[in-house]
Order: C-alpha cells, then structure tokens, then sequence
DNA sequence: ATGACTACCTCGTAGTACTAGGTAAAGAGG
DNA sequence: CCTCTTTACCTAGTACTACGAGGTAGTCAT
C-alpha cells in the first residue's frame, strides 16, 4: 500500500527525532533504517529527507558532526539535542493526540455506547 | 495538545469522506460535527474545508445538492458517491498501513521479540 | 437596529515532499 | 584499467494544501 506524499507532512521530523534519539545517525543510514524498521513502509527520499535534517540542524534539535571513517570516507552524524529531545516528547504526544482523534472520527464505532 | 497543520494534511480528505459516508451533510455541519465527535481536537477552518469540498465533488468523489429549508435558508448537501466510497476505502487503509508504520519506527519496542 | 449565529465563498501565503538534477569516492567484476 | 553499483553528500524548482484574512447574506433574539 502506497501512502499519499501529503500523509507523511508533518511526520517527518518526528520520525528522523525518533531514530536520531534512539541511536545517532547519518543521512545514508537514516533512510535504510527507516526501511528497515517501517517493513518496507516508509522510502524517505534524499531530497526529503537532507532539508529536513538541515532543518532540524537549524533549529538546533539535532547537531551535525561530521566523522572520518579508518577508509579515509566522510560522513555527517547527527545527535539529537536536549532541545531536540523536548521537541521529540512534544511530536510523540502530538503524534498520539492526532492518532487518536482521527480515530474517534473514522470509526462508527462511537456511535454506540455513550 | 494542538497539532501541526501538516499532520493534517492527507487526512483532511479522508477524514471529510468519513463523515459524509455516514451521512450526507453540508459544510457548515461538518466543521461542527468533526468538533464533536473529535472531543474538540479538530476545528476545521473554512479557508480549508470550502476547497476541500469544491475539489472533491469536481473528482466526483461527493456531489453536491443545494436543499431549501422551510425558512427558505438554502444548504449544499454533499452526497457520497460510489466512487467515493472506493476512495474513501482506500484512504481508510492507506490510514492504517501509515499509521502502523509510524509506530513500528517510534517504538523501540520493535528492538525486543523479533 | 444591533449583535450573534448560521452558511456560503475566495485569494494569497507558507510550509514541505518529491523530482530531477548534481558531485565524489569506494569496491567489485570483467 | 574501466565500468557499474553502491555509498554518501547536496540543491533548485514544482505541486499541493492548510490556514489567515477577508467577503456576502440571511435568521433570530434583545
């Protein structure tokens, strides 16, 4: 199933938070663990996903580093900041808040029993 | 809690055919009923709900009926269609696949049993 | 007749996912 | 050596849509 790119606005950032406070990451990886984790669900594209990490960066939620590999090969890792953090545990209850009252909405089922 | 208005964005429609499916209503009423039954989370604004209806009836998702009320007060009653109840069923699907998909991501609970 | 409510509408702006393009290096296979 | 795939970063432009702010007009109670 195929989700409509205009579902995903706003869950972005939340779900890139998630990942970064669970582990740090860098961009590359951030999207095939997004894969990974969603069953296949969810493919961010680059074009969406870098923004959104300069974004975040910007906003000081997360903080870029960027980290030599023994290979000599560079990558950015982003770690989540205590801001980011607030911000995280704000778009989890956001995110719940929404879920729920699209829920009450979408099922019928509030028209028993009240 | 309020929410962002991009988390909105996707479910607008999905949530509109929802209701209309339920039982046909007008757009005055819809703004009121998505209050209700929502516990007061959503307050759709009509800058956003009016477009939302022009576009679904011209993808023949809904059909519009001006009625007139005893008082002579007219109201534009929007009517699910079968191609909307299609849509609808869809919408309502691609919902939950979504949905699903972000709480596998959220929840590190997905790192124990697998 | 003044205000509150119902009921419809539209224009412009802002935010953001994606398409389509780009750069550069590493590693594999021939 | 050369090509292809993969890793890894980046950006400009477009399309879509929620909302703010504005408008019209009728009903009803005070």
């Amino acid at each position: 199933m195929r989700y409509g790119r205009e579902l995903l606005k706003g869950s972005t950032e939340h779900l890139i938070l998630s990942l970064i406070g669970q582990e740090p990451m860098y961009g590359y990886r951030l999207i095939k663990e997004m894969e990974k984790r969603s069953g296949g669900y969810f493919r961010f594209k680059q074009g969406t996903l870098y923004p959104a990490l300069h974004r975040l960066e910007k906003d000081k939620l997360i903080q870029g580093k960027w980290e030599r590999l023994p290979n000599g090969q560079e990558r950015r890792y982003y770690y989540l900041t205590e801001l980011g953090q607030r911000a995280l545990d704000e778009k989890r209850a956001e995110w719940e808040g929404f879920s729920a009252a699209v829920n009450l909405v979408i099922e019928p089922a509030n028209l028993a029993e009240v």
